[in-house]
DNA sequence: AGTTGACCCTATAGGAACTTCAGGGTGTGC
DNA sequence: GCACACCCTGAAGTTCCTATAGGGTCAACT
């Protein structure tokens, strides 16, 4: 199958396809007389689990990883288990950290109830007055 | 007062204040015979400002906004409310989606209790058939 | 006077996961 | 024979910085 029906049934873009192989995530596969991309079974299997595991927040590095150990079938999967228990751990710090910042834009928001003169506004005032805080380090990959 | 001191009142790095000049979101200052960047009062605020709307994890597109309605004093805030409003809907909808995100994950997890052989992971087996979804778009710039 | 060290300058590249664009080749139906 | 959908490569753009290279300035110390 050709590049575009490939892309169809895992749900992306032809683009994403090419720049999976690029990142080594997909296998390049044989080629047509024509230098098409031609892709076999395998690779719709490859390309749904990789697409699953982007649908899930993971980065590419935490794929590969996953497709390194799935490759090895002698071992036990003792190590899939704890990438999983690490990415569950990224979310819940993300979902923590995001809880926190809705509290404060709620506050902030508060502080002004109606349209009113721009120097008297309580949103403004509380953005210039706010602590400054030390900017904090990134806990996750997800945003 | 010299860029590192600004920096330093504004827990930012000095790289970061010379990026922010180069997008427009803080003014370029005077310089001394040396060519050193050279601030006062005014860009203390005004970077203060931009660091907390950062801390609230607006994008500088928001801030930029932000900046245009405060140096129109003669006008009301309502835009200011309306894109506070429109921000904390962004992390709502991030947080649903985290959410809904733990929710699969958890689910995954507990497909596999035990370090088994890899053909028998039922984490691998639920990533490889998961419903592949198509991608959504972004509704929020909040990762 | 010479030199160390802290600070400043510009310009450029990198990171994540793509998307978009420019410029071109291929295959099929009318 | 040509329109049109599809394919190709390579490079640049997106966001918000961080890091690096290669240099200038200034104050203090020897």
């Amino acid at each position: 199958m050709k590049i575009g029906e490939l892309a169809q049934v895992a749900q992306c873009t032809v683009e994403t396809v090419r720049y999976y192989e690029k990142e080594g995530l997909l296998s390049a596969p044989a080629r047509t007389m024509a230098n098409y991309r031609s892709y076999d079974e395998f690779h719709v299997e490859r390309l749904r689990f990789i697409r699953n595991c982007r649908a899930l927040d993971m980065t590419h590095a935490e794929i590969h990883t996953l497709l390194g150990l799935m490759d090895q079938p002698a071992g036990d999967c003792g190590g899939v288990n704890q990438l999983v228990d690490e990415h569950i751990a990224h979310v819940d710090v993300r979902m923590a950290e995001l809880s926190q910042l809705k509290q404060q834009l709620s506050e902030l928001r508060q502080r002004c109830q109606s349209e009113q003169a721009m120097d008297a506004c309580g949103i403004l005032q509380g953005l210039a007055s706010m602590a400054t805080e030390a900017r904090h380090e990134r806990h996750t990959h997800l945003g």
